[in-house]
DNA sequence: CTTATACTCTACTATTATTATAGAGATTAT
DNA sequence: ATAATCTCTATAATAATAGTAGAGTATAAG
């Protein structure tokens, strides 16, 4: 698995929607300057998430984004998956590979196996409600400290 | 993290060599072609592994490539951060890692790590000494079933 | 019904990483 | 000497990534 900038922005853009949850839309603009974004490019990976079913969009004046569903029903590893494709470390471990000729016989394939089993344990258990909570946390936590 | 193919040449000839542990040296030309990598590839890869102490190469008429330490003390990890680089998912996990504005505040972070850990502990419990094994078993099994 | 605001869509460009390919040079066993 | 083999550097082709540009569409409000 590797996260691209796209990716990064992506997580960064549904957490501040989820963290919105409930409240007004929230325009591109503000999403992109809040989270350090160039807004061309978060524009594309915005009309990427509503494909994916992730956001909803409101035209016009007092227009913006909305998450789309709960922050409870969005895993960490849908957003990846959906943004940066397989998290596989080689694409032999996809079904449909044709890549190596005795594809049964190799040793490796199993380790990447494991490894991308290891991989969904991880994003696969987080939600976006989850990392609400841990990020308002981990704020408290640090103006606790001031 | 992510398997490229020089990384994935790179595995195959490791384990080759590591199959061929105490006899004479492979050459190049036979290591292309049994794994079937383009041999200028593949001569560079063998450079590369070289200066990471992992081959050692003899020239000239009976010259080829030999393991430069026992297929037990190669992890299949070492191999992999060598060749392809840091196993992290992104950037950031790493430590001289600085585009993050508040880095200590991403929740995400704490996320990479743990697939990072996750990664680690498949890919370092394996030795070139193991997967040797693995593939004669596999191999063997293979036979017995036609 | 006009206007300002905000999303939509498609095309294009720059940069970098990956995956090679080419060819001249150096070493060594025989 | 010479044939076989590794060594080294440069270059090229392709694809993925990251970002930019601009014209178009919808909508709330006056």
């Amino acid at each position: 698995m590797r996260i691209t900038y796209k990716g990064d922005y992506a997580l960064k853009t549904i957490l501040r929607l989820a963290e919105n949850y409930g409240n007004e839309p929230v325009t591109i603009q503000e999403l992109a300057k809040g989270s350090d974004i160039p807004i061309k490019f978060l524009e594309q990976i915005l009309l990427d998430l509503k494909k994916g079913g992730f956001v909803e969009s409101r035209r016009g004046k007092i227009g913006g984004y909305l998450l789309a569903k709960g922050p409870s029903q969005i895993k960490l590893g849908d957003v990846i998956r959906f943004i940066d494709g397989q998290i596989e470390p080689v694409a032999c471990v996809d079904n449909g590979y044709r890549g190596c000729k005795d594809i049964n016989r190799c040793v490796f394939r199993s380790i990447w196996k494991q490894v991308t089993e290891a991989t969904s344990q991880v994003i696969d258990k987080v939600t976006f409600e989850d990392l609400v909570k841990k990020n308002k946390d981990l704020t408290s936590a640090l103006i606790y400290q001031i």
